[in-house]
DNA sequence: TTATAATTTTGTAGCGATTTCAATAATGTA
DNA sequence: TACATTATTGAAATCGCTACAAAATTATAA
């Protein structure tokens, strides 16, 4: 994967086959996974790799601004490549979380007008579609 | 606290000194406080009081809607007595928690039209007004 | 190439937040 | 009062994450 290299270099981080290997998962699986599901899926392909080195380059990966951090539950901190402004919606029922789009530009708020926004996160939890549908079908 | 009392009756929560105290100082202290500050502030009053108990009665509120979580960061988990749909920003200078008000109808989000919606999360990090304030001066 | 220095990875130990669990205390009921 | 139910407590266990030092890898220079 030279892209990924070159996006590595780019922003300031070695790489090592480590770290390409973890950012190569995260921009192929966008399921938003955990250090336990990036360890638990690449230890088959790097047997060495220990869950130290994920959380050390998942901690890299933000400083140097090429992940960012979801905190949509408090017991699960995900992770997430694709660093442009945008939401995340997790399912209550099936626990999966999904991207959506939101308007970052006409977002009004108030009280806070002369504070500087560095990070906005806009997360939605609720019932996806495809359970809705599943539970119509039930009843 | 009679207020206070009804509240948790109403909810379903049997008002007991402890919980009746956890709940005032969540809503007398509008500080997004974590288990630990709840705790550290209580056992002044109430010597007793174990941290098992403030964990076990934030649980229940939040079970039975009374008392929502702040996951602003990873490492610490807030609660706030104030249900109302409202956003979260915290100060990376100070790290306050100030509350702000948005425009939940009005909000566009694409993607995910046909999802059931239970809560809105909207949480912005930055520097606040005092902060900035204080910056200059130094300069 | 070889020796040496710098960086990266690894595994273990430690820490702090949260949960589990059983004993104790408090409250409700007959 | 006697008994049943519920709530609180504190200790131990668990879980996610960090600190740290040894081992492995990679870079630099002789
Ligand atoms: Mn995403
Ligand atoms: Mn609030
Ligand atoms: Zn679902
Ligand atoms: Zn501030």
């Amino acid at each position: 994967m030279k892209t990924i290299s070159k996006h590595l270099t780019d922003s300031g981080i070695k790489p090592s086959y480590q770290r390409i290997r973890i950012l190569t998962y995260l921009m192929e699986n966008k399921n938003h996974p955990t250090v336990e599901m990036i360890h638990k899926e690449l230890v088959n392909e790097i047997p060495t790799l220990s869950k130290t080195t994920v959380y050390n380059t998942l901690k890299q990966f933000v400083e140097k601004g090429i992940t960012q951090v979801i905190n949509i539950e408090d017991n699960e901190t995900r992770y997430d490549a694709d660093i442009s402004t945008h939401g995340h919606f997790k399912c209550l029922k099936c626990n999966k979380v999904y991207d959506f789009k939101f308007d970052n530009k006409n977002l009004e708020v108030s009280d806070i007008e002369d504070f500087d926004f560095f990070q906005t996160h806009l997360y939605i939890k609720g019932i996806c579609k495809n359970c809705k549908y599943l539970l119509n079908i039930k009843n």
